[in-house]
DNA sequence: AATGCTATGTAGCGCATGCTACAGAAGGTG
DNA sequence: CACCTTCTGTAGCATGCGCTACATAGCATT
C-alpha cells in the first residue's frame, strides 16, 4: 500500500511538471516516464492505461492551479465585476501561469472534439472556475451572480486566448476597456 | 501548368473539408489523401511537405471563413459595440460554423506552443479578424476603435471558448450580459 | 528453506506516421 | 519512331507510439 503509492504520487507530481512543459501533444508514455524517473513499463503498472494516467495527472495540475488562484484571492473575498476582472487577469495572465493556460487551451481544443479524457477533465475544471468566480464576485443588490460571472468568465478566457496566440497587447488593451466599461455602469 | 494546378486546387478544396471535420490532430497525409481522392505520394508531389500542405489548406479554410463573415455582415456596415457583438456572436456561434471554430481553437493551442505552421497561420487569421472588427465597429464620436474592438475580439473568443467546451448556456448568458452592459454605457 | 506475492527490467509486437527510392506509364517533341 | 520530361503506382524505410509477454529480483510469510 505504501511504497507503490508513494512512488505513484511522486510520479504524478513530476509528470505534472512535464505535462505543463510539453503539453498533451508532447506527452508520450516514454517521455512522461523519463520525466518521472521511471520506465513506461512502470507507468502502466501504476496506472491502468495512458488515459487513466493523463486524467490523474491533469487532476493534479488542476489542484495546483486552484491553490494558486486561492493564493492570489483567498476564499471569502468578494469584488465587484471590474475589480475582480482586473485581479483575475493579473493572476492568470501572469507569465508564471502561462504553462497552465497553454495546457488549458489545449485541453479545451481536445474537449471541443469530445476527445477523452480531455472532455471530462475540462468540464470539471470549468465547473471549478465557474464556482470560484461566483464565490468571489460582488453583484451588489443584484442577487443573481450567474450573468455577470458568466460574462467575466468569457472575458477572461478571451483575454487568455488573445495572449496565447501572441497578442498580449490586444489582451491588455481589452482588459483595460473591460474594467472601464464595468465601472461606468 | 494547368492539369497539375487544377488537381492541386481540387485537392486543397477537399482537404479543407476533411481538415474541418477531423481537425489538425486527425489530419494525416494518408487520410488527407483519401479525402482528396488521391494518394499520399501525390500530395507530396503537389506540396513540398506536410507543413506546406497544411499551410495552404488552412489558408483556404481561412478564406472560406472570411467569405462567410462578409456574407453575414457585408463590408461597409458599421454597428455600435453591443449590436456588433450580438451580430458577430450570432454568426460565429452558429452550429454551422462550429467546425471552423473548433479548428480555430486547435490552431490557437498549437500557436501557443509555437508549433509551425500553426503560429504563422493563426497570426494571419487573427490579423484578419482584428481588421474585420475594426472596419465594422462604430465608435461614435470616439475616433479610436482599437480599444473597443480589442474588447469585442476578446469577448467573442471567450464566448467561443465556453461554447467549445460544452457550455453553450454560459456563452449565451455571457453574450446577453455583454450586450446589455455595452448598451448602458 | 520453500512458497508466493510484489515490483521491475528486457524485449518486442503491431500499428500509424512522414517521407523516399525506384520503376514504369503517359504524352508531347525532335 | 526515339527520346525526354512529366506524372503516378508500389513498396518500403525509419521512427515513435501504446501496450504486452516473459522472466526475474526482492521480500514476506509459512
Amino acid at each position: 500500500m505504501s511504497i507503490r503509492d508513494a512512488r505513484r504520487r511522486m510520479a504524478i507530481d513530476r509528470m505534472a511538471d512535464h505535462l505543463l512543459e510539453v503539453g498533451m501533444a508532447g506527452a508520450s508514455l516514454r517521455s512522461m516516464a523519463a520525466a518521472a524517473g521511471t520506465s513506461d513499463r512502470m507507468l502502466l503498472y501504476y496506472f491502468a492505461d495512458k488515459d487513466d494516467l493523463l486524467a490523474v495527472t491533469l487532476e493534479h495540475v488542476a489542484a495546483r492551479l486552484t491553490a494558486l488562484l486561492d493564493d492570489a484571492l483567498p476564499p471569502g473575498v468578494r469584488l465587484p465585476h471590474g475589480e475582480l476582472l482586473r485581479a483575475v487577469w493579473a493572476t492568470v495572465g501572469s507569465p508564471s501561469l502561462q504553462p497552465y493556460m497553454r495546457l488549458w487551451l489545449e485541453l479545451a481544443a481536445g474537449a471541443a472534439r469530445s476527445r477523452m479524457p480531455d472532455r471530462a477533465i475540462a468540464g470539471a475544471i470549468m465547473g471549478g472556475f465557474s464556482a470560484w468566480v461566483e464565490s468571489h464576485i460582488d453583484t451588489g443588490r443584484d442577487s443573481r451572480p450567474a450573468g455577470p460571472s458568466a460574462l467575466l468568465l468569457a472575458t477572461v478566457e478571451g483575454l487568455l486566448f488573445l495572449d496565447a496566440i501572441g497578442h498580449r497587447e490586444l489582451a491588455d488593451l481589452a482588459a483595460e476597456n473591460a474594467t472601464a466599461l464595468a465601472s461606468t455602469r
